[in-house]
DNA sequence: AATTCTTATTAAACTAGTTTAATAAATATC
DNA sequence: GATATTTATTAAACTAGTTTAATAAGAATT
């Protein structure tokens, strides 16, 4: 668990000792390709740090998928709204490929920054590195044109476009297939 | 500061000993009407609790404000961005009535968290509240229309509309002040 | 009360997306 | 290697917004 190790200290100190107590609780779990971490009615109870692999997070709005994001290797997830306000979730999280997470229960994340004032600040951090990115996303969102955020996702997680289908990569930038086929064709002709 | 401590405690156990430590950092600021509590190249140093009063947050982009927030009595609130990131702002925050703030400092902030571990673990938890407000603004920009977006707001912030122009709730929005009003006609004739 | 300034509405032309359906290309399965 | 399935592109008709500009309504100032 060296990877999750030096995670948790990229974002503040963490002496041996906490660390030690912190890791003892995360196990490790395999998700082959097309299973679910979870399913719409489920109560998560999870925090997974992905060691290898990729799971889609994403909602069933009448029909159609709508991704909100992919996880890929290094980022700390969950269904994190369902997990905070402690409801039933209404997402999947699908291991898009074979998928190996280290996974900790709510409960031993309680345990964690109950013992440790240091991991509760890296708690803390984290949520903070969280509200960056969502804030990066509604600007992102507000700002850009479909064709931007695309030349945007193209550019900040370039191998994702090997790894995904176009179709998910679509619903992810909040337009349909069309859409972003005729926004690559567009650019093609340029 | 009865207000304050009642929005503390409404996330956590804090201790008379631990919050009368954190409150003593607090201070009392009031902005007039049409004045700044930040510009774009500036550092923000504060984090402030609004007790009576409306501050719009929001950037130029291109010549046109985009409107990102409105906060009103009981949020808790800064650009949380420029704050966290420790960069020069790219926001405005304008009084859009006069208004009044309790204040206090990065520094001092750091050194309520330090002291306090349950305090630490209320800026977890209200950090946990913002990842919650702008999820749900990420799932509203992508999964509803304009118009729908509209009823929302209306619904959960009916206030708004009779203290801010229609404008800046367009902007607010996403839309420009002629689209909302296509959007109020539409929905005025059914 | 008259004037100015700000805010909101309307109209017209335009645009970047949508939906539906057909087709083509790539991938997986037998 | 042929067939079935999944994924991506294209075309055509449509839609909900945009921009620009003119007008109307409301609020503040003299």
């Amino acid at each position: 668990m060296e990877d999750l190790k030096r995670t948790i200290r990229s974002y503040t100190h963490v002496s041996d000792a906490d660390m030690e107590f912190g890791l003892q609780f995360y196990k490790k779990q395999i998700f082959k390709k097309g299973t679910y971490l979870l399913k719409p009615g489920q109560y998560i109870d999870s925090f997974y740090f992905m060691k290898q692999g990729c799971v889609s997070y994403y909602t069933m709005e009448e029909g159609t998928t709508q991704v909100m994001e992919f996880f890929t290797e290094g980022y700390f997830f969950t269904d994190l709204y369902a997990y905070i306000e402690d409801i039933q979730s209404q997402s999947y999280l699908e291991a898009l490929e074979d998928t190996v997470v280290y996974t900790i229960s709510k409960a031993d994340v309680q345990k964690v920054f109950d013992h440790s004032h240091q991991l509760e600040r890296f708690g803390r951090l984290s949520m903070q590195r969280t509200f960056v990115i969502n804030f990066q996303r509604i600007n992102q969102l507000r700002n850009l044109s479909n064709q931007e955020r695309y030349l945007e996702l193209l550019k900040k997680r370039p191998t994702l476009f090997q790894r995904v289908p176009q179709y998910l990569i679509a619903s992810y930038l909040g337009l349909t297939p069309v859409g972003l086929s005729k926004i690559r064709k567009r650019l093609s002709q340029k």
